[in-house]
DNA sequence: TTTTTGTCTACTATCTTTATCGTCTTTTAC
DNA sequence: GTAAAAGACGATAAAGATAGTAGACAAAAA
């Protein structure tokens, strides 16, 4: 499961876009993104920060200050802000790239049984979200819709 | 992340699968199972309690009592098992067919995009871990070997 | 220089995870 | 039939994650 912060995460990063996709794009206040996105402000706050602390918007401080998206929708990875955002993707620290760490109760990761099965699952898992980018959520989407039969 | 818990699991049921496929299987108890697998006795238990209930081993009680699979490796589902330990494997409460839930906040889940952008990764991902059985632990695969260069 | 807006550091309540403990029940060995 | 071995089950608890809130501070523009 997704974390709730990462969903208010998301729902801010769809109104950044949406913004950024009009004729004259202007930065949102947090109070507005909070608004239109249906989040606490408190909260949002945190969240646009570490959101931006990985690249993805940028910030105005000050009077007609808020916040920007700096990327375009192509090239914002949602596999990336799940990183930034809930931390590894990984099913077991061992198998994680960037947050490595190895199990302490596993005698030989070569061996572990566990680790082996995991490993099939988690690469193929990698392969279809590392694909994705914000710009699969801004247009509606030929393959879910029929899969949800909407 | 997989749980501490479902690895527990999964070793508990690696070591009854290794003694199932003995000449002369006999019911292990939690002690003995403990201790093959390097899990504490104590929270193993528990653990055991909730396999069973899943109806994938059964348990004696009494002197010369213990646990036992009762399904063969290929029948035991990694993907039924996560479910039973972790809970639900969606990403989001309202993409879970047996524990569904609506999202709070969701206005219209026809027309969610957070939700019709996880669909799509999901689908692809249970058609990959449903597949998984207790046998694909139990012997050495060759595409995991490849993938991590073992 | 005041007002608006983002930044940063704490703090807190609740839930989940990871256990441990005590007690009860069942079954077998003697 | 009784003691010992073993699972069953409920209560409790420590530690960490999750989901926020609050207050003080910093920057920029009017």
């Amino acid at each position: 499961m997704i974390t709730q912060k990462m969903k208010y995460a998301l729902k801010a990063l769809l109104v950044l876009a949406d913004e950024a996709a009009k004729d004259r794009p202007e930065a949102l206040t947090i109070e507005e993104i909070a608004k239109r996105s249906g989040t606490p402000k408190r909260f949002l706050e945190h969240i646009l920060l570490e959101v931006r602390n990985a690249g993805v918007i940028a910030s105005i401080r000050g009077r007609s200050g808020g916040y920007s998206l700096i990327k375009k929708p192509t090239d914002v990875s949602i596999s990336e802000l799940l990183r930034t955002i809930d931390g590894p993707i990984a099913p077991l620290p061992c198998l994680s790239r960037r947050a490595y760490q190895r199990c302490e109760d596993c005698a030989d990761e070569a061996t572990c049984r566990i680790r082996k099965v995991f490993a099939e699952v988690f690469w193929s898992y990698l392969l279809i979200i590392e694909s994705l980018t914000l710009e699969d959520m801004l247009r509606s989407d030929a393959v879910a819709d029929q899969v949800l039969g909407a």
